[in-house]
RNA sequence: GGCGAGGUAGCUCAGCUGGUUAGAGCGUCGGAUUCAUAACCCGGAGGCCGAGGGUUCAAGUCCCUCUCUCGCUACCA
C-alpha cells in the first residue's frame, strides 16, 4: 500500500526537535543531525526541492520542573538553551532551512488549529474525572503533587497515585486530608475533562501501512519496535493534561490545561515549515499535503513510537496530510564506554567542541558519521576521533589534495595542464571517478551514511593510488608531456572530491573549491555532473596555492579531553545527588508506631516472571517471615543469604505477584544507583533487636 | 517475565532470497617509494561468524534452546 516515490517532486526532511533542557551533544549529532544534514545537502546538490526543518521543543513538564527548581521562569530556561542550541547548530554547519521554536505564536496557532480540527471531527474521546485543584496555585494537581493520609493504612505521607507505606494504588481524590505540595494548601475537588486519542482506532491502518507496507524498506530496529507496539495492542492516549506550561487547550473546558508535548512537538515540524514558507514567499502546503512529496523523519530510537505510530495516527486522523515515507532512526551513542547523560554531564557538548576545536567541524562530522549507531549502539572514544582524523582525513584525503596541488603549482605554476593522449589507466581511472556519484548516492538513499562516507574516502584512495602508480615526479624527468596528462587526471579527481565531499564535509569542500578556484561556471557544480560532464576542471584554469585541509591532532589534545572527562567523573562521585527536601515534621508517637527490627535473611529466591523481585525469608527474632523486595537488579539471591538487615515488621502485609509480603527491608542507594542494605554492622546484634 | 534490536578479525563495520579457500577500513607486521602533513602505494599475519543442538549434499545465513548488550513493556522504586 505504501507506494514508493521514485521521483518525488519535493522533499520534507525533519530532524527531531531538541528539547530545551540542555545543550546539544555528540549523541544528538550522530543519531540525528549529522545524517539528516548529509541527506538534505545531498538532495539539494542534486537539484531537489528540499525543506529541511527543525526547531526547539520547549514545552512539557520537565522544563516546567527545571524552572521551578532553579527559581526561574520556564521562558528563561528555554531562551537560554534555545540560544545555545541554535548557535551551535549554525556554527556546526547544519543547514536547516528553518529552525523554529514551539513557543512561537505560529506554532501555538498551528497546534491549536490541529487540535480543534480533530476535536470537531470527533477524533477524540472525552473523559471527565474528579481531580484535586490547588486554588492558590490555580492549577489541577498531578498525582505526585499531592500528599495525604492513605485511606487503607492510615499512612500520612501517601502520594496521590500510590501509598509508599502499604503499596496500594490510590486515586488522589481518595486521600484523607490531602495537601498540595506546591503551596501546602488544602486542595478542593473539581471536575476536569480530558481528551484522549483513541489509538486503537488506527490499529488496522497502522498494521497495513507499516507491517505490510514498510516491511522491507524500514530499518529492522524501527520496524521491530513498531511491530512490538502494535502487537501489544494500542490504547487511548491522553492528549491534554493539567499543567500551566504549554499550548492551552483551545476548546470549551480546556482552561488550565495544555496539550501534551507528544501531541504538539511533531506538529512543530509543520509550524517550522510554515514559518519558512512565509519567509521565503512559498506555499507550505505541498510540503505536507502533496502525495509527490517525500517526507522523512530523522530521529533517535527513543522517538520511534512517536514518529511511526502516534504522529502518523494524528496525521491520518486529520486527513489532509501525507505520511512519512521513512523514519531512519538511529540507536544510541555512548562516550568512552558510558551512556551519554545530560544531567551527569557525561557528554561532549557541541558548543564546547566548537570552542576547543575551532574550524574543525568536519572532523567531528566525519567521526560521527563513521561511528554512527546505525544498527546498534556505538561508542565514541577520543582515541578513535584522533585516529580517524590523522589516519583518514589527514593521511588519505588531505594528503591526496595536497600532493596534487603542490605538484600542479610546482610544475605548472598552478595552471591546469592540457592533456595529450589518455592511457588505458587514465581512461579507467576517469571512468571509476564517474561511477562515484552513483555509488555514494546509492548508499545515501538507503540511509547508509557510514558506508557513503567510506566510499567518499575510497575516491581519495583512488587518487593516491593513481599518483603512486603513475609517479609523475619520476616521469617528469623523461616525458614532460605525459606528466601533463597525469596531473590533469589527478586534478579531475580532486575536483570530483570537492563536489562529492560537500554533504559530509561541507567546510572542507568549501576550502577545497577555493584551493581549486572553482567558483566559475566552467567547472562542475552538481552531483550528477561529476559523472556526466566531460571535463570537471578544464585545462588552463588557474588554481591557488596549496593549503592543508586538515591538521594532525596531537596526543596532548586527546589527553586534555580525557582529563576533562575524568574530572567530570570525579565531580559526579563527590557531588551528592539532588537530595529530597525534608519532609513534614512528625511526632515522636508517629515514629514509635514504626516497629523496625534487626533481621537476618535466611533464604532468598527469585520471584518468577518478575525482573526486580526477590522472595526472602527473614528471621526477625520473633518469627521467620516472607518478605518480597524489589532488589533483584542489585543482588543475586545467593549473595544475600545470611545478610543482616533492617526490617520494618509492622507494615501492613501486601500480596506482590501472589506472594504475601509481611514487612519491608530498608534500603538505600549508592552513587551508581545500586541498592545497599541499611544494616547493623556491629557484631553481636541479634535478630529481633528493636531499632530506635 | 513478555516483546524488539544487536552479538562476524585488536577496533568500527559489510555479508541480499543458505552454495567455491568469510570481506572492507583503521590498527599491527614486512616491503617499496619520496610529489606529499614520516604521509601515500604493495604485500603478510590475524576470524570455533556469542554458546549448544537440529534441518540440509551444503549454514555466518533457516529452526530450537541458552547466554551477553541495548531498548520498549509488565511488575517493581
Amino acid at each position: 500500500m505504501a507506494e514508493k516515490l521514485t521521483h518525488p517532486e519535493r522533499y520534507t526532511i525533519t530532524a527531531a526537535l531538541p528539547y530545551t533542557n540542555g545543550p546539544i551533544h555528540i549523541g544528538h549529532l550522530a543519531g540525528v543531525y549529522v545524517p539528516a544534514d548529509i541527506y538534505a545537502r545531498y538532495l539539494r546538490l542534486n537539484g531537489n526541492d528540499v525543506a529541511f526543518v527543525c526547531g526547539s521543543d520547549e514545552h512539557g513538564v520537565a522544563i516546567s520542573m527545571k524552572a521551578k527548581k532553579e527559581g526561574i521562569t520556564p521562558k528563561e530556561v528555554i531562551d537560554k538553551y534555545d540560544g545555545i542550541i541554535r548557535k551551535s547548530f549554525q556554527e556546526f554547519g547544519i543547514t536547516f532551512d528553518n529552525y523554529s521554536r514551539t513557543s512561537r505564536e505560529i506554532h501555538h496557532k498551528t497546534a491549536s488549529d490541529f487540535f480543534v480540527k480533530l476535536y470537531e471531527q470527533g477524533d477524540f474521546i472525552e473523559e471527565t474525572t474528579a481531580q484535586l485543584y490547588d486554588e492558590e496555585a490555580k492549577q489541577f494537581l498531578a498525582d505526585r503533587f499531592v500528599v495525604g493520609t492513605c485511606p487503607k493504612c492510615g499512612h500520612e505521607e501517601a502520594y496521590g497515585d500510590q501509598c509508599e507505606n502499604c503499596g496500594s494504588t490510590l486515586n488522589a481524590t481518595d486521600l484523607i486530608n490531602p495537601k498540595s505540595t506546591i503551596t501546602g494548601t488544602v486542595p478542593t475537588t473539581k471536575e476536569t475533562k480530558h481528551w484522549f486519542l483513541p489509538l486503537d482506532r488506527y490499529e488496522d491502518f497502522l498494521k497495513e501501512w507499516i507491517l505490510v507496507g514498510h516491511k522491507s524498506d524500514w530499518k529492522p530496529n524501527v520496524y521491530g519496535q513498531c511491530k512490538s507496539w502494535i502487537d501489544d495492542g494500542l490504547k487511548p492516549r491522553a492528549v491534554t493534561r493539567d499543567l500551566d506550561w504549554g499550548i492551552p487547550v483551545p476548546v470549551e473546558g480546556g482552561e488550565g490545561k495544555v496539550l501534551y508535548v507528544w501531541f504538539d512537538a511533531p506538529i512543530g515540524y509543520i509550524s517550522s515549515t510554515k514559518e519558512w514558507a512565509e519567509r521565503e514567499g512559498k506555499d507550505w502546503e505541498p510540503y505536507w499535503k502533496d502525495e509527490n512529496t517525500k517526507l522523512v523523519h530523522f530521529i533517535g530510537k527513543d522517538n520511534i513510537v512517536f514518529h511511526c505510530i502516534i504522529f502518523p495516527a494524528i496525521l491520518k486522523a486529520h486527513g489532509d496530510y501525507i505520511l512519512p515515507e521513512n523514519v531512519p532512526a538511529n540507536e544510541f551513542l555512548n562516550l568512552e564506554g558510558n551512556k551519554l547523560s545530560t544531567s551527569k554531564n557525561w557528554a561532549v557538548w557541541l558548543h564546547e567542541y566548537l570552542e576547543e576545536f575551532p574550524d574543525m567541524q568536519d572532523v567531528l562530522r566525519y567521526t560521527l558519521t563513521a561511528n554512527a549507531p546505525e544498527t546498534k549502539d556505538n561508542d565514541f572514544t577520543w582515541k578513535d576521533f584522533q585516529a580517524r582524523n590523522n589516519n583518514e582525513l589527514v593521511a588519505i584525503l588531505g594528503n591526496f589534495i595536497n600532493r596534487v596541488v603542490v605538484l600542479t603549482n610546482k610544475y605548472y605554476e598552478g595552471i591546469v595542464p592540457t592533456p595529450s593522449e589518455f592511457s588505458q589507466v587514465d581512461k579507467e581511472t576517469l571512468e571509476q571517478l564517474r561511477k562515484f556519484p552513483e555509488i555514494i548516492s546509492s548508499s545515501i538513499e538507503r540511509y547508509r551514511f557510514r558506508e557513503a562516507g567510506q566510499e567518499l574516502m575510497n575516491l581519495a584512495r583512488l587518487g593516491n593510488k593513481y599518483l603512486a602508480d603513475e609517479e609523475p615526479w619520476k616521469v617528469i624527468k623523461q616525458d614532460e608531456e605525459r606528466v601533463k596528462t597525469i596531473m590533469f587526471v589527478a586534478l579531475q579527481i580532486a575536483t570530483g572530491l570537492s563536489v562529492l565531499s560537500e554533504p559530509f564535509l561541507p567546510f572542507t569542500s568549501e576550502k577545497l573549491k577555493n584551493i581549486l578556484a572553482i567558483n566559475s561556471e566552467e567547472a562542475v557544480s552538481s552531483w550528477a555532473e561529476v559523472s556526466t560532464k566531460e571535463t570537471l576542471l578544464p585545462a588552463d584554469h588557474k588554481i591557488n596555492k596549496a593549503e592543508l585541509l586538515f591538521r594532525k591532532i596531537e596526543d596532548s589534545e586527546i589527553q586534555a579531553q580525557l582529563d576533562k572527562l575524568e574530572a567530570t567523573k570525579k565531580a559526579n562521585e563527590n557531588e551528592n545527588k539532588e537530595l529530597m527536601p525534608q519532609k513534614d515534621t512528625i511526632t515522636f508517637d508517629d515514629f514509635t508506631k514504626l516497629d523496625m527490627r534487626v533481621g537476618t535473611i535466611v533464604e532468598a529466591e527469585k520471584m518468577p516472571k518478575a525482573k526486580k523481585l526477590l522472595v526472602l525469608k527473614v528471621d526477625t527474632g520473633l518469627d521467620t517471615r516472607t518478605i518480597v523486595s524489589g532488589i533483584a537488579e542489585s543482588f543475586t539471591p545467593e549473595e544475600i543469604v545470611g545478610k543482616k538487615v533492617t526490617v520494618l515488621i509492622n507494615l501492613a502485609p501486601r500480596a506482590l505477584r501472589g506472594v504475601e509480603s509481611e514487612g519491608m527491608i530498608l534500603m538505600t542507594e549508592n552513587a551508581d544507583g545500586k541498592l545497599v542494605f541499611v544494616n547493623p554492622d556491629e557484631d553481636g546484634v541479634g535478630n529481633g533487636e528493636g531499632i530506635s
